[in-house]
RNA sequence: GGAGAGAUGGCAGAGUGGUCGAAUGCGGUAGUCUUGAAAACUAUUGAGGGUCACACCUCCGGGGGUUCGAAUCCCUCUCUCUCCGCCA
């Protein structure tokens, strides 16, 4: 949610900054400042009505402390018609606040000034590639040839017990799962990360703290009977660890890492960019989140940037590094890298990690500040990156590993799997 | 699932209709003292809206009600705790 001192006070830029991603914002904007106005007007009459009424109310409590009841219900009287106007103003007030923040909450953030304007992702800017594009010896197959091969994974048995969308890691499979996994959460760790094992469950207040309510109801399960949402991503609980606090600057940076599974909808698109491992319902992923002061934002994310690239560097995968052009980022984002490995077999850029500065965006929902030198409060910025999500990687890794002879595990790898080949 | 108790500021914990945005203690901050630290003492210390700044307004789990007036009374929802049952 942008704030509304930022819409006040930088009404051009913001239009100009949502121009980049295909959005004319001037009316909804205006409406929202004119709104704004209205709301303040109401509340500084609200507030002189309810003034006086409480000047009221102390009089009458003083007056039968004085034994003047007959007075005192003289000026009972009195009340009547501010308590009426009072009522009236302050449904007034609710409907303009409602009205407001529904405009506030339709709006998504405005892109920094780095972010190219486009419509889709034919826009995004290339900033980075790393790594030679492997070749492959003549009988190479994709992915989903190569778990059912070695009996890596099963997607007929997940479709079984579950449906399309949620794989069965078996053997090998599930040991390099959970390498991947244990590699990634001690890598960062190293980074300074600290890890977290959050709920896969979240309430709805949650949800809205970093956006994905109501902007993407639809994408995520909803658990009706409990009115909870199973994650999309362990961006939602461990963000929201923060929501409603007040830091102490000397907390910040808070860095956090955990691994969770995530489960999206994904409702739509069949083919082959679904196939085998390329989206699902049910994945694993190991996200970073950090939680800084607003003047390190942007050397955080240029951090974070770098780890993941460092990531993908010690599993020997190729990879390209993508700014992301307005009509492709998230809601939240100000600024999106993309992290995209080659997948030999398939012969196409898979999306692995996003890392994202959110700036105050989701910080002003979930009211996540700090206090400043000058002992106010103020928003934290908030960043999340993957570090990163599995699935792909595991793909990419399979494709190209693979030989004549089986799949090679990367030598950064082996003390977690503790096997070297899948033959 | 059954029965009971409770939800107050960073924490602990008073407050049962007006003088309560809220005692007291701890914690935090600033200062005095000290070579320095500790201790002690003094002052200060919730959040949000509003204003140039004051004033003023809102908030004692959420929502609704009674009343001139609600942290305090009533209704309702949510959550927490204790005991019993069940259970990895």
């Amino acid at each position: 949610m942008l704030e509304l001192s930022y819409l006040r006070n930088h009404t051009e830029a913001a239009v100009k900054g949502l121009a980049k991603r295909k959005i004319d914002a001037a009316q909804t904007i205006a409406d929202i400042l004119k709104l704004d106005e209205q709301r303040r007007e109401n509340q500084v009459q609200l507030d002189s009505v309810l003034a006086e009424s409480n000047a009221i109310s102390k009089e009458i409590g003083s007056l039968f402390k004085a034994g003047k009841a007959a007075e005192a219900n003289d000026m009972k009287a009195k009340t009547a018609e501010l308590k009426d106007k009072s009522k009236e103003l302050g449904q007034e007030q609710e409907q303009l606040k409602h009205s407001l923040e529904q405009l506030l909450v339709s709006l998504p953030n405005v892109p920094h000034e780095s972010v190219v304007e486009g419509a889709h992702a034919d826009d995004n800017v290339e900033v980075g590639k790393v790594g030679e594009i492997p070749t492959l010896y003549d009988g190479a197959v994709p992915h989903w040839d190569l778990t059912e091969k070695y009996k890596l994974i099963s997607f007929d048995l997940g479709v079984k017990i579950t449906g399309a969308g949620f794989p069965v890691y078996t053997g090998k499979g599930a040991r390099l799962q959970r390498a991947l996994i244990n590699f990634f959460l001690e890598e960062n760790q190293k980074a300074g990360y600290e890890e977290y094992i959050p709920p896969h469950f979240v309430n709805a207040a949650s949800g809205f703290g970093t956006g994905q309510l109501p902007d993407k109801e639809g994408q995520m399960y909803h658990m009706t009977e409990d009115d909870l949402y199973a994650i999309p991503t362990a961006e939602v609980p461990i963000t929201n660890l923060f929501r409603d606090e007040i830091l102490d600057l000397e907390k910040l940076p808070i860095k956090c890492t955990a691994y969770t599974p995530c489960f999206r909808r994904e409702a739509g698109s069949y083919g082959k960019d679904v196939r085998g491992l390329n989206r699902l319902h049910q994945f694993d992923k190991v996200e970073v989140v950090n939680v800084v002061h607003p003047d390190e934002s942007y050397k955080v994310l240029d951090e974070m940037v770098e780890h993941v690239g460092g990531l993908l560097q010690k599993l020997g995968l190729p990879y390209r590094v993508l700014r992301l052009c307005g009509g492709d980022m998230g809601f939240t984002s100000a600024l999106t890298y993309d992290f995209e490995v080659w997948s030999a077999a398939q012969e196409r850029w898979l999306e692995v990690s996003s890392v994202s500065n959110f700036e105050t965006f989701q910080t002003n929902r979930m009211k996540v500040r700090y206090r400043g030198e000058d002992k106010k409060t103020h928003l934290c910025h908030t960043l999340n990156g993957s570090a990163l999500a599995l699935p792909r990687v595991m793909a990419a890794l399979l494709e190209n590993n693979q030989t004549e002879d089986g799949i090679k595990i990367p030598e950064v790898l082996i003390p977690y799997t503790s096997f070297e080949w899948i033959k």
